[in-house]
DNA sequence: CTCATTTAGTTTTATATCAAACTATTTATC
DNA sequence: GATAAATAGTTTGATATAAAACTAAATGAG
């Protein structure tokens, strides 16, 4: 039984770490995305242009929800979307200046989110975490 | 930066999780409810009455989040809500017969989704990952 | 070249979810 | 006992989300 709670607190922690970014962002006056919008931000501060397919793919979320999460987030300013000019289907997405101006504060809120994520987890054990989850990743 | 990954497999892995049961759920013939009703109808199979708030509790969920998922498992005849004598603010939420049926296939869908995640991961691993899971928890 | 199939993204629909506000009840304080 | 504060659960409003259906465009097959 003690087993099944590995999933439990597996849920329990992603919603900790999602309250705990939301909470930082609004310290910094960002407050008017989810931690989706920030997932989008922050894969477009690593690859400047994006597909909305390469999003899907990236944040794990269906075309769908991608679409209106890249709505929200042209409306607010933070990111511009663009048909490619060779397949008209194509619509890549980039950071606007705005957008971009996120950037020191999602680095900052990230790495305190791991500083408390991490805090008193040894170097070895987060090998062996990731480890044992790349395991369980697997095997569905 | 790999170190980031691991939250990003908790998300996966929840997801496949899932995915997992409902899949099996509906090869079981049910498919009117989802995972956070399962684990309302979950918890009240190992404690046959709970109130809203112990639900609430239990699934970690919002309480006006219980009120909807219990309603709709109220409609579809899983359970029944019934109001405590002493304390008229008190909703005690029970499996009804129908409801109760659903234990066996409850059971053999969580088993196998167990057997799903812990392949090839061993006594000691399991342990392993708790263990840092739990350290991980208690940092927020 | 024509038609069928696939693909990229959007639209539509339904639902789970949270949080604030609310109602009714109970408990605490004086 | 009267009033204030706290509590249990519900209602309300807003939103993220998935999946089906759809449109337009590109690719594949004959």
């Amino acid at each position: 039984m003690e087993t099944r709670d590995v999933i439990s607190l597996i849920s329990k922690i992603r919603e900790k770490v999602n309250r705990f970014i939301l909470s930082e962002l609004t310290k910094n006056g960002i407050d008017d995305i989810g931690t989706s919008h920030g997932d989008i931000i922050y894969a477009l501060m690593k690859t400047p242009k994006l597909t909305m397919a390469d999003i899907s793919k990236r944040i794990n979320k269906d075309k769908s929800t991608v679409t209106a999460l890249v709505d929200k987030l042209v409306r607010l300013g933070y990111v511009t979307k663009e048909r490619d000019k060779e397949d008209a289907r194509v619509v890549y997405v980039a950071l606007t200046d705005k957008g971009s101006e996120l950037e020191s504060i999602f680095e900052s809120v990230s790495a305190e989110m791991l500083d408390v994520f991490y805090l008193n987890v040894s170097e070895q054990e987060k090998q062996e975490l990731l480890r044992i989850l790349k395991k369980i990743y697997n095997n569905f």
